[in-house]
DNA sequence: ATGTCGTGCAAAGCACGA
């Protein structure tokens, strides 16, 4: 069983690079965020062709998320209940599925902005409900037998060893104290901490800057990537049904190369 | 600090978000 994780940046942009990956890398589930499309323009039926049932939640022109299952695909849920809303409105930021058994939510955690703008309220009040969320889901779990895992773009480096250069982002959102405490209840909320801890990524590619704390980020702008000024910010947290499965955590650091790639790697669990 | 992307609108240039 392989379930992967991807802010794919746009699914029509990537839509060449994306089937390609799915056939080269054989994922069973795939969540991803910032697909970018309307409900009405996902395109389920090239999925289908590969064998993927899928589920996508949109606005349109920014965020989206979605799964991709060839293991089946139930109980989807649109939006985290009691979901904060920016300028109003409901962004489509949260899908919850399950696959095989699996309870996954696809999440596309607001960016902040700036610690001093709204948006970074925002961010705050989106991760306190997820918490409530994953919360609320592990009480109705029989005994923790069900593996359940948060996955996405978290947007929040969860240490100083996880952004390129920790000076560059002194002041700055995704590593400010409320986020990683934000990040941190989530954890156990969840009964465990990340997945995607460094112990669990033999399979890091041999040219990973530091293999510790793999990146699963490079911005476009500044040359981000071939200058390896990169941040570890889409993340899994699981239970421990989940993590007793997990044989392997990589970053794909494969599909960031080259032209048409989106500025996030994807990141693979390998479960028994 | 910002060299890149992607989107939508309404028009091939800009505003916005990251």
């Amino acid at each position: 069983m392989r379930i992967a994780t991807w802010n794919v940046n746009s699914v029509k942009a990537r839509m060449p690079r994306l089937l390609a990956w799915l056939q080269d890398r054989q994922p069973d589930v795939v969540l991803m965020q910032e697909t970018k499309s309307t409900d009405a323009a996902w395109p389920a039926a090239e999925f289908a062709a590969l064998g993927y049932e899928s589920a996508h939640y949109g606005d349109g022109r920014w965020n989206g998320v979605a799964a991709l299952s060839r293991v089946g695909l139930d109980d989807v849920t649109r939006a985290l209940p009691g979901q904060p809303t920016f300028d109003g409105a409901l962004e489509s930021r949260a899908l919850g599925v399950t696959a095989a058994g699996f309870r996954l939510w696809s999440l596309y955690v607001p960016n902040g902005r700036a610690l001093d703008h709204p948006h970074y309220a925002y961010k705050l009040e989106f991760l306190a409900a997820v918490q409530r969320q994953a919360a609320a889901e592990l009480r109705e779990l029989p005994r923790d037998a069900a593996p359940f895992a948060l996955l996405g773009d978290f947007n929040v480096a969860p240490t100083d060893q996880d952004v390129w250069d920790v000076a560059e982002f002194v002041g700055r959102t995704h590593v400010s104290a409320p986020e990683r405490q934000a990040l941190e209840q989530l954890a156990q909320g969840t009964g465990s901490v990340e997945s995607s801890l460094p112990e669990l990524m033999p399979r890091a590619s041999a040219d990973v800057d530091d293999q510790r704390h793999p990146y699963t980020f490079w911005e476009h702008r500044m040359l981000g990537f071939p200058k390896g000024r990169g941040m570890r910010i889409d993340l899994v947290l699981a239970n421990a049904a989940f993590r007793g499965r997990v044989g392997d955590v990589w970053v794909d650091r494969d599909a960031r190369r080259g032209q048409g790639a989106s500025d996030h790697a994807p990141v693979v669990i390998d479960l028994d």
